[in-house]
DNA sequence: TAGATTGTTAATCGATTAACAATC
DNA sequence: TAGATTGTTAATCGATTAACAATC
């Protein structure tokens, strides 16, 4: 679990499974698109396939949310989006801050995907002098001198960093000590931070390192069959779908 | 769960859960800086605090691996590297290709703990032209029409998907028609892919989607709290560390 | 009414964890 | 031998899923 909070049940929020939490994004990307395309109403079964959950899932998700949906027709798409984007919290203004405008806090500063879902880059923050006053995707970077007056002016609460590792445990200290209460780390350290603190991390080398596993099982499964069935056995694509994205115990990866 | 391989139980491979896999790169990371200050062994409890996780359930998923540990002592340091190393399929080389050089593949070519977990950037793939032959992270960017041939002369099985979320299909099914079998996708799609392929998500917005649901729960306490115990009613950190990263089903997220 | 689809139940499955016997 | 720590058991917990009654 990402949460720090010990205080009570940690995979409960709300009443609401951690496991569900982590998919209403998913249903929420699937709903927006229908959206876009003016569809009015989409069963669970096909709301299901465009996230790519089973639909006994995504039912039991919703029910933790109340009974939005109509018995013999579906959901209302619009309500439902509405519906999920409340719950997450979506509906409010978080006006986050990145600190270490390398490669990556530079590409995340000009991810268009925040905006859309209520997040707003209030400022991006970097150690090195000579970055001070540049632009990044039309934001001035500001010395992390002024890291404390740069929470407390923009009133953030949401901090991401893409410092270094050996950065990151020192800025996450700042940043928490400055009011920040929830952190996005893509440094490859596990933070310290104190109860009360919600950490979540991303890091690209482990899920490279959870294919690259699950890869070499394929080859050595290939192998064997070659033993088990004679040469030329090669297994045909069956056109299934996983599903994809969080597996159930992911830990995202990340850059050093 | 990522794996689109159905044939088998989805969770197991080679009788060691998901979740498991999962964790095995958090504890090699914490091995490595181990191994680098040169300390020999390590008990379950030291090693499970450095990586963030409960000492119980590492000594549990050390002991799919085997009994690599010496009852009284500890685990050595370096045959633990090797042994899970191993495992994960890190001793040998996984070449990779990117696709879709924008300000996150770029940043993804220079991430450097790729090549010390045994990946290789083999190619950098673009469909812009101007971008062909210009260099990234001292790798020239090459033109998506040769992505098939690239794929085959460099004998790659690991994709890495970085356009925006309207070109990811196309690009996976060529990643895919060309030999790939693993994707680690940071386009904001539910990709289809045949059976046998594996694919991973990272999608950025949805990490801070779950961070915006407990920051706004944390809001909601705070009031409640207020109202029970009166005015003042502060939460006080009490110095615990939660785990950090992979939340049990944690869908990674991602740029558009 | 007949058909469709939700919301919920209950069974199953996998993951977590404390506790402790085994053993270095 | 005494102390330390692993490896494993067993209990518990949470997540998934098929099935179906409820109901539009």
């Amino acid at each position: 679990m990402a949460t720090g909070r010990n205080h009570r049940p940690a995979t409960r929020s709300r009443g609401i499974p951690e496991a569900t939490v982590a998919r209403l994004p998913l249903y929420l990307r699937a709903l927006t698109a229908l959206s876009e395309r003016s569809v009015p109403t989409v069963s669970s079964e096909e709301l299901a396939s465009a996230a790519g959950v089973n639909s006994a899932k995504l039912r039991k998700d919703f029910s933790y949310l109340g009974s939005y949906g109509t018995r013999g027709v579906g959901y209302d798409v619009e309500y439902l989006v509405y519906q999920i984007s409340r719950e997450l919290g979506l509906t409010q203004d978080w006006p986050v801050v990145i600190v270490g405008i390398g490669n990556l806090g530079a590409a995340l500063a000009n991810y268009g995907g925040f905006a859309s879902r209520g997040f707003r880059v209030a400022a991006l923050i970097d150690a090195d002098p000579s970055m001070t006053g540049k632009q990044v995707a039309g934001i001035p970077v500001q010395h992390v001198d002024d890291l404390e007056s740069i929470v407390h002016t923009n009133g953030v609460s949401i901090g991401v960093i893409t410092t270094p590792g050996g950065a990151a445990q020192q800025v996450c200290e700042r940043l928490v000590g400055a009011g920040v209460t929830s952190i996005l780390n893509f440094a490859p350290t596990v933070l310290q931070v104190p109860e009360g603190v919600d950490v979540r991390k991303v890091d690209l080398s482990i899920e490279l390192q959870i294919l690259a596993f699950h890869e070499q099982r394929k080859a050595a499964e290939d192998l064997s069959r070659r033993d088990e069935e004679g040469p030329r056995g090669v297994a045909v694509p069956e056109g299934g779908r996983g599903e994809q994205g969080g597996d159930g115990d992911i830990p995202a990866v990340m850059p050093a």
